[in-house]
DNA sequence: TGCTTAAAGTGAACACCGTAAACATAGAGG
DNA sequence: CCTCTATGTTTACGGTGTTCACTTTAAGCA
């Protein structure tokens, strides 16, 4: 009787907390769920967490974790229902400023934390690896690429952080709008006409 | 006896909060300071606060919008030092990562509040209404105007907000790099064959 | 099988926090 | 001079993260 049940020493209380800690930051309430709150909501003792976290940042670090895998998935599902480079290159931004405004305070944490969040043991962020995936295929250099890759995500960025307080209408229009850099980025308009 | 002085009833406790808010929140402690602790600061009870502040957020509106006033001194110093338009616009990003990044605690605060934070009683952030002054005066429609503008915002905010989360290194170099959008921001390169 | 042991969960306690309510004081104005 | 009101203080409540000493439980070894 050890599979991974719920018994008596609840089984498996991480995984519980953080299913219910995601659970709780993609529900509605606009604030982060307290320490104690998560415990009582997985029916255990405040100080029960300590044993499977250091601290309540620990904790928070574990579930921007969890965060980036799901930013990761939706992303790499919009690239994927994208035909060519640019596209995917359109929808990949798009997706990263959706899943900000569908989950705020997830999105949130999982940049507020200290330390950029490591996922793996070697891999980095999912978002950041596919990104620089696709400007890689569409630069002549690799320095331009890498520049590439970071202009687009600060806008990306900057655009989803501005949405979620409030400086800019959280517009799905606008998003495209601000998104669709047209003339600005050369991955759009390269992957056909490559030399000038 | 009662010009502005710390008297009996210490005078001006708003400025003192304020004042001290500020000194706190730009100070090398990068958490912001409790409600509490400003008071102690300040040397008053804590509950003298809510004399003239509704509640904390009141308090953090109130210094948001300090610092909303220093950025936008700051971006003018900066913008007013360059001799075109481009260069305006490039010193201006560049003043508001600077900031950021200067500034830490602060910058997050004034984003984090709840609602856009209204300085005056009309006049909007001076930092947007300097950015759409340039953007104006060297794109041919409002709408393109307005869209630079909130472009240019996205990437600047979107660079600050991934340095100050440890995402990006925190680079006075890259800061410029990733700036320099060189083809890609229409505005850097047609102010001298634009015709007025 | 039974004993030991370490992992996992508990409750009480501490120092904070934001906030509310009742009370105190000082300075202004009739 | 005496009152009134703005501004401050004390006390108190419920909430938080975290520590500590304690109990329970399951697993491993004799």
């Amino acid at each position: 009787m050890s599979t991974s049940a719920e018994n008596y020493h609840h089984g498996s209380l991480r995984d519980a907390l953080l299913r219910e800690g995601i659970a709780a930051l993609e529900g509605d309430e606009g604030k982060e769920p307290s320490l104690r709150e998560l415990a009582r909501r997985v029916g255990v003792s405040a100080t029960a967490v300590y044993r499977h976290f250091p601290d309540k940042q620990a904790l928070n670090r574990a579930l921007a974790c969890e965060g980036s895998k799901l930013l990761g998935n939706a992303q790499k599902k919009a690239a994927d229902t994208a035909p060519d480079l640019p596209t995917k290159f359109a929808l990949t931004g798009r997706a990263y400023v959706r899943f900000a405004l569908a989950h705020p305070v997830l999105f949130r944490l999982m940049f507020t934390q200290g330390e950029p969040v490591e996922l793996g043991h070697e891999d980095p962020d999912p978002a950041r690896e596919l990104l620089t995936d696709i400007t890689c295929k569409s630069s002549a250099t690799r320095e331009e690429a890498e520049r590439l890759a970071l202009q687009a995500w600060s806008i990306a960025h900057g655009i989803a952080m501005l949405m979620l307080d409030g400086r800019i209408p959280a517009d799905d229009a606008l998003i495209d709008h601000l998104l669709d850099t047209g003339s600005l980025f050369p991955v759009q308009g390269r992957s056909s006409e490559e030399s000038p």
